[in-house]
DNA sequence: GGTCGATAGCTTACGACGTAAGCATACAGC
DNA sequence: GCTGTATGCTTACGTCGTAAGCTATCGACC
């Protein structure tokens, strides 16, 4: 059968719910409203899709492919290669801020997650790094790129929200939080944070790499002890 | 009015959230269940929270309101200031692991919230750290604690529901992702992990304040450029 | 002590949602 | 032309958050 030239498809709705949720956020992506939004029903989808979750994890495996670039591993210095890759999943997540929701709570390993981490891992073990180091490594660059993100993707709701975030502008909070009434005055360029940020955790984990014992803080689990 | 021994109250309607959720999941968290729990219609409740958002971020302040200790401030070490901090965070969280979708989901700035900010944003002023560089600190010390507890807190369900995960364990996709399968197989103690990576950060911290120019990866703006 | 206003909880109802089950249509291969 | 299979539609169920209005209880005051 030669299906009509608006036949669905398991990419159709995909890429149709990208679409939806680009346009109108996360909350607007029903099964009923991304029907419509394809001229069909809303059980006519689940030909196509087993269900919901399914699909929003296809979503996300779809933006976490976009995060790594065959033109990575031709870049000898490692250093520039996990640059490159936090900066673009940094940028990606940020073109679109429903995804940063999403791909925080959908935890499904998906064939673009799984590129993402080999292609983070490959450059920590070809840069000499432990195999038990180079895995605390993927770790400790995923929860920069997945926790500054989000902060900085919920920051302007925040903003829009919290009417004490103006009364702290304003100063009228001042004797309260004197530390943030100071701070927060300042000019911020947020990608610049960012970027200070992946220098950091770069920075960080070459130090470990070459042994340099950081200067402990005293060790977590005591820290973990006292609270439980 | 005495109230009778069982009145509803903003509090004891919070109080019995928290528990349903501890209980048996966020997911389980509706308001005709919440009443029930309390013995009472759901709407009921609404004479006591005015909607369920409200209630959420109040479920929110509570916890992050715990993430600080009066006696932090008591310390001179601002390292170990720091340090508790974002170990007490990291624990109170994985206590309570439906936490981590919430707090990341929800951006109110509540009382909880702003105590903690300002806690975190004084231990830096304080050791010398400048407005600017403070609020940089409050950013990556925030993204830190969020970005890596969330990671770790679905790392379970990964393994769980990942098909995949247990193919890369026993070498089947060796060819496919020779990096992670060579790392997978380590021993991993995750709390000792997020350890490394607060020390990581704090160390990190300490050398952008003592104005240690970080070799730069290059800027970050040319990545995000690159690719937009 | 009778009245009154406020408070707390209940009842009913509406419009979403995800999706199970079964029906209708339309094509490909014979 | 017949038949099997793929595709989309219809109907229906149980869930959700919550708007609107009702009822019962109780302290305060004349």
């Amino acid at each position: 059968m030669t299906p009509p030239r608006d036949a669905l498809s398991h990419d159709r709705v995909l890429q149709a719910a990208l679409a939806l949720a680009d346009a109108h956020g996360l909350d607007a992506l029903s099964m009923r409203r991304l029907g419509a939004e394809l001229g069909v029903e809303a059980m006519s989808l689940y030909r196509h899709v087993p269900n919901k979750e399914a699909l929003l994890d296809a979503m996300v495996d779809a933006i976490v492919r976009s995060w790594i670039d065959a033109g990575d591993a031709a870049s000898t210095d490692w250093r520039d290669r996990l640059g490159a890759i936090m900066h673009r999943a940094h940028a990606t997540m940020l073109a679109r801020p429903w995804s940063v929701e999403l791909i925080t709570v959908r935890p499904r390993v998906g064939e673009g997650r799984l590129r993402y981490a080999e292609a983070v891992t490959t450059a920590l073990l070809e840069a000499g790094f432990t195999p038990q180091l180079a895995h605390h490594g993927l770790h400790i660059v995923d929860g920069t790129i997945m926790g500054f993100t989000a902060q900085q993707a919920r920051r302007p709701t925040a903003v829009a929200l919290g009417d004490r975030v103006q009364a702290l502008a304003d100063g009228s909070l001042a004797h309260e939080y004197p530390g943030i009434s100071r701070t927060i005055r300042e000019h911020h360029d947020h990608d610049e944070e960012y970027a200070l940020m992946v220098d950091l955790v770069i920075e960080g984990l070459a130090r470990l790499r070459d042994g340099e014992a950081p200067r402990r803080t005293g060790l977590g689990a005591n820290y973990a002890l006292a609270i439980s």
